[in-house]
DNA sequence: TTGAAAGCGCTAACAA
DNA sequence: TTGTTAGCGCTTTCAA
């Protein structure tokens, strides 16, 4: 049967080749084609490079949507993408997901975005699920009682969180739990207090975010705990603030007025940049008279003048920790790995001396 | 024939229920389910009814693959993502995947993100294409002799750019054309130079990149056009540097030396950036003594101590246009829109006055 | 080692 | 207005 050349609906490029263009031309049947891309070793060596000839003479590729179709599976992972907050200095997303993307594709997979209603945490998961669009999902906005974690696991959807599941640490009895992979904030604000500890400081005061923030309170943990195993005290040289500029401003004004630090350990890199603010208001030089740490490694910290010194989060690491963790759960039989936490760095800059 | 739960091969959650068990429980034929969700219109009203209440009852959702495979297109929209240069102010992806993962939900399309090698340019593309695994792509790195789109439309595959075919504006004889969009850069430097200018400003320079970047030579045209429309001198006034901060403040130390200038407008916040250190280095206020420009508004201008007035790319305005253009594109009959040129805005901060 | 038959879930074309 | 038939391109099962 001659193949007249189909063509898509809207007229667009010649429908590519099939199967069966590629079995005509070897001379065999459409499933021995199958084998040759899937199960090429059960081919005999000469009827292989018959078929492979073929498939390369006429530009084959499988039909994807028949493939998902027949398989149950599509080979694409989903992610809601949430855009960076305007005025913060977090371009963690960009670093995120283009690891992910380049992960995924050595995994065989593709990245599938999605957008949801910002009020509801939720939406935009059950269509994709309930039409089998996706394998499975990475979900990156993780944070206490984090309803997607619950949604997907209630559903049996596999997914990898970018995340800890907060909500558990708290001594929950054990259950299975999805796989995670998260960045140890504690640890990172350890590293950078003990980075101004080292050179000599004693008073170093912390701007975290609000008390409801478990993410914030885990950074605070870093800070205080390096304080306290060194036998400093900490009362009254912390604040809790919005993470936006000019409460990190006004914070930084407060705390040295009343409690004389040295040096400022900050949740991130906005609020940094206010402590920067009042220190160039006060005449005061980073680096010199006061130090500061930030968090994320922003452009603004690598880019201020001076540069920030920054916690560095692994977030290609992270990216490929989860891919991993993904091919775990897509796997036959299926592999499902622990949370795994990585350990952030600390990039020195003029701000903390250097 | 009752429906026994099937479950996905990697025994995740049990599958969908698809149009055979709505019909069944509906009491219709197959057909008239599909019609019910893709025609309702032919529907009596009350067959509708009936039919949507099975649909609700079950939760049924059209599986994709199936549906793919028969509409011969995916309602998805390739994206290839090539991550940020770290040391740069570009957060411009950001902001513009957003707003086209959100605009393409609206039209009823998902964007898939796919990576390529670094060395070529094409790569990727070609098995999404084979593969119909993709409806449409946008192009968003484009360049001069941008390969991709040469590629594309030789292969006849639906795309939209971000960033206008520059090969073409040297006369090149018409032919059939992919829609673009894009932002006009020229506009958005006149914009910067006429505010420095408005503000009394006579001798404004330029810092720019280096002659073979076809975008920074755009830029730089709208600096010297506003210049010369008031009769003012470009010579001397302007430099081409690669975008680093080194190099901007490298080239701003130079001009000040040589040429006296009051203002600046770069090609980059990057370069801006530069900038700023150098008059910091030579006690010179910014806004006050010297005016600086910079351009696309990164999260460096807005937090950088005083502000950075900076040009703006209309992002979200492009995203949404591309979004309409491939409506038109992917609809039947095709429509192909002609390029559409948005013009960015000046955000002014501490930088030039305020 | 290869081939034939069946069917994944859906929609286009046509018939009733 | 609704139902029947066919088939999109692929892989799984089973037979040769």
């Amino acid at each position: 049967m001659g193949r007249t050349v189909r063509r898509l609906p809207t007229a667009y490029a010649a429908a590519p080749p099939t199967l069966a263009d590629v079995a005509e031309r070897a001379g065999v049947s459409r499933q021995t084609v199958s084998n040759a891309v899937n199960n090429p070793e059960l081919l005999r060596a000469d009827t292989l490079e018959r078929v492979r000839a073929a498939i390369r003479e006429l530009g084959y590729t499988p039909n994807r949507a028949a493939r998902n179709l027949r398989t149950r599976s599509t080979h694409l992972i989903g992610m809601r993408f949430a855009p960076a907050q305007e005025g913060t200095a977090n371009a963690t997303m960009d670093r995120f997901v283009h690891t992910l993307v380049e992960a995924s594709r050595e995994a065989g997979y593709h990245v599938l975005l999605f957008a949801g209603e910002d009020d509801d945490p939720v939406s935009g998961y059950g269509e994709l699920v309930r039409s089998t669009a996706v394998d499975a999902f990475v979900v990156t906005d993780t944070y206490l009682g984090n309803p997607q974690s619950a949604w997907l696991e209630g559903r049996n959807v596999p997914f990898v969180a970018f995340g800890r599941p907060w909500d558990d640490v708290a001594g929950a009895p054990a259950r299975p739990r999805h796989p995670w992979v998260d960045v140890d904030g504690a640890a990172g604000t350890r590293l950078a207090t003990d980075h101004l500890l080292d050179a000599g400081h004693t008073r170093v005061a912390w701007i975290g975010w609000r008390k409801d923030s478990v993410i914030g309170e885990d950074r605070r943990q870093g800070w205080s705990g390096a304080l306290r195993s060194r036998g400093l005290p900490t009362t009254g040289l912390a604040s809790r603030v919005e993470d936006t500029v000019p409460s990190g401003r006004e914070a930084a004004a407060v705390l040295l007025d009343e409690a004389r630090p040295t040096g400022f350990v900050c949740a991130s890199d906005t609020l940094a940049m206010g402590v920067l603010d009042t220190l160039a208001a006060r005449g005061l030089r980073p680096g010199e008279d006061i130090a500061v740490v930030g968090f994320d490694d922003s452009q603004v910290a690598q880019l201020t003048p001076g540069g920030l010194t920054s916690v560095r989060q692994p977030l290609e690491e992270v990216a490929v920790e989860v891919v991993a963790a993904l091919e775990g759960l897509l796997s036959v039989p299926r592999r499902v790995r622990a949370g795994v936490l990585l350990s952030p760095t600390l990039v020195v800059r003029g701000s903390s001396g250097s």
